[in-house]
RNA sequence: CGGUGAUUAGCGCAGCUUGGUAGCGCACUUGGUUUGGGUCCAAGGGGUCGCAAGUUCGAAUCUUGCAUCACCGACCA
């Protein structure tokens, strides 16, 4: 590719709307333009980049078996009705109608129609198992997109989907899948860790998450300092705290706390450690036909943060989390919210197990203004349960039973699920068994970013001068620098020869023959990360020699022209 | 969804307080100059000042409404 017949689109500042790395360097390496929020236009470079991920993405997903489909990103909303997705799955999902007044959803995963789809077309079970992936866009309507093409609303995926007669085979599956991906991560050149996950919306049993680790990322990922444990923060289990609880050794009384709203206000006014005070959340239950719908307490260590996943996982809690509203704290608890606490509550108290091992703790008195000190379980407040309803912190013991918890920032770029039943059951996708009778099917899905995995890698692989892409992924393996060509027949036709070579050697080159001074051309090829520039001038020429330098390292060497093309031989 | 801020040339910004018909840097065009790390000089082109309404002789500037974009929050007990 000539840069005078390509366009290249690099931007010397940075634009304002861009916050993290990737998304600035997306932009000034002329990768994508912002079409309107969350939605890209894709450059020749960009495009260039995603279809090499998808590539390796797609040639691994081959190797593995698996089969290459396409599905409509439109998809009709009966089939979510039939699922119950289209409830479920709440704004994030777009709806929209025909011109027949008939109601479509854009497709930011396909369950359903893999289901329907196998459902029509597998009868015996012969025909298991089944693997099927595509890779196409997504539409999710994000409540913020953000971060350039790292969390927009339109992206590429690949989804893959199986289908299998029982959940041992299904198991087999999810293994080799967790290979291929790891396969797949390992080919891009990522620093990528698989975690434990939760399955979220998507409903299922196991899953994994794939997480590129870069402080810009937007889970927090839990370690082991002494394991390979690895679990998404949304996951991993808090411990009971060990040993048993200690023994009352206060009475319980009332202090006056006025205007003390906040746990770290009430900590300071009585002060006493924020992990000897507990916080009390008013979350709405589960409803039951017929009656309002009721208010649950959910009480946690003054230091700790409430794990919506986890909560929502509970039977009495209504999904998504919501809290309680004013109004509602104030019937429920008879004070406004600051002054909530578990004793005397007439609704049913959920308490987190570091909670539930404190003694002599301080609560609020369901009194304005009121806090109670010296509280303790069993004797002040006897109805509640204990469940694990709190985010893990830094210093947790892990839960695998080695070492301490470390968290670190991780971007999702991967992620495999067993589904097991949930849609088979709701679209009836069953077969014949050898002895005759139907049987639903069970299933597992795994998802790749594609589009996102561009950013990850750039967030992973940059420097002050542009993006270092990983060989594997780069849009151009080579960048011909020619030095002033327009003054120098030799290093005319030395560049032009090396591009012939080059090209029908079948090496992607970028062959800069603008009249721009050096400084522009190394400054761009430097920004767009092209990870080896040959630099021809008149200075090297009478020895025959080139420089080299490889973008990565920053080494640079001299070499004789009739060498240079077995630096590409692989 | 809540809060905050922004919206003036392709990009980054100034001008607004104190109303008088728009400017700087980069980019772009032309000519010259320079040529191994974003040259320098000169001359140009390019703007419904986000949209709508209002106040006024006159609005980028003041008022109101709306839209879009961004950031923060949605963990408050």
């Amino acid at each position: 590719m000539r840069t005078s017949q390509y366009l290249l689109s690099t931007l010397k500042e940075t634009p304002a709307s861009a916050e993290v790395i990737s998304h600035q360097l997306m932009l000034r390496a002329g990768l994508v333009r912002n079409v309107a929020s969350g939605l890209y236009t894709w450059l020749p470079t960009g495009l260039r980049v995603l279809k090499k991920v998808e590539n390796i993405v797609r040639e691994e997903m081959e190797r593995a078996g698996v089969i290459e489909i396409s599905m409509p990103m439109v998809q009709p909303a009966d089939l979510w009705a039939e699922s119950g997705r289209i409830d479920d799955y709440g704004p994030e999902l777009l709806r929209l109608k025909d011109r027949h007044n008939r109601d479509f959803v854009l497709g930011p995963t396909h369950e359903e129609v893999i289901t329907k789809l196998v459902s029509n077309e597998i009868s015996s079970y012969k025909q298991l198992p089944l693997n099927l992936f595509q890779i196409q866009t997504k539409f999710r309507d994000e409540i913020r997109p953000r971060f350039g093409v790292m969390r927009s609303r339109e992206f590429l995926m690949k989804d893959a989907y199986s289908f299998h007669l029982d959940d041992e085979c299904l198991d087999r599956t999810y293994k080799m899948m967790f290979d291929a991906y790891c396969r797949i991560f390992d080919r891009l050149g990522l620093n990528y860790r698989p975690v434990l996950a939760d399955s979220g919306s998507i409903g299922g049993a196991k899953s994994h998450e794939f997480h590129v680790l870069a402080d810009s990322g937007e889970d927090d990922i839990a370690f082991s300092d002494a394991s390979d444990f690895a679990a998404n923060v949304e996951k991993a289990e808090a411990l009971a705290p060990s040993g048993s609880r200690p023994d009352a050794t206060q009475a319980l009384s009332t202090v006056e706390t006025p205007n003390v709203k906040t746990i770290n206000e009430l900590a300071e006014f009585l002060k006493v450690d924020v992990k000897t005070t507990v916080k009390t959340l008013l979350v709405l239950g589960k409803e039951t036909e017929g009656q309002t719908q009721p208010i649950i307490a959910l009480v946690l260590r003054g230091d700790h943060q409430i794990n919506n996943i986890k909560a929502e996982h509970l039977d009495q809690i209504a999904t998504p989390l919501t809290f309680a509203t004013d109004e509602q704290v104030v019937a429920a608890a008879s004070c406004n919210i600051g002054s909530i606490g578990p004793v005397n509550l007439s609704i049913p108290v959920i308490v987190d197990r570091s909670a539930a091992h404190l003694s002599d703790f301080v609560c609020g008195a369901n009194s304005n203004d009121q806090h109670f000190t010296g509280v303790n379980w069993d004797r002040d407040c006897t109805d509640y349960t204990v469940e694990d309803i709190r985010n893990v912190v830094e210093g947790d013991p892990s839960p695998c039973g080695q070492g301490n918890i470390v968290i670190k920032r991780g971007i999702e770029v991967g992620h495999i699920f067993q589904l097991g039943g949930k849609y088979a059951e709701a679209m009836k996708c069953g077969v014949l068994t050898e002895s005759g009778k139907n049987k639903l099917l069970t299933m597992g899905c795994y998802g790749i970013g594609v589009s996102r995995i561009v950013a990850a890698a750039i967030e992973q692989n940059h420097d002050k001068y542009g993006i270092k892409w990983p060989k594997a992924i780069a849009p151009f393996q080579v960048a011909i620098v020619p030095m002033n060509m327009h003054k120098s027949a030799r290093v005319k036709e030395t560049a032009q020869t090396l591009y012939t070579q080059l090209q029908q050697a079948g090496i992607e080159v970028i062959f800069d023959d603008r009249k721009e001074r050096p400084g522009v051309m190394f400054a761009d090829h430097e920004l767009m990360g092209t990870p080896v520039l040959l630099i021809i001038g008149e200075r090297n020429l009478d020895e025959q020699k080139i420089e080299v330098k490889n973008r990565i390292t920053g080494e640079k060497s001299l070499m004789l022209i009739s060498d240079v093309m077995s630096l590409f031989k692989d």
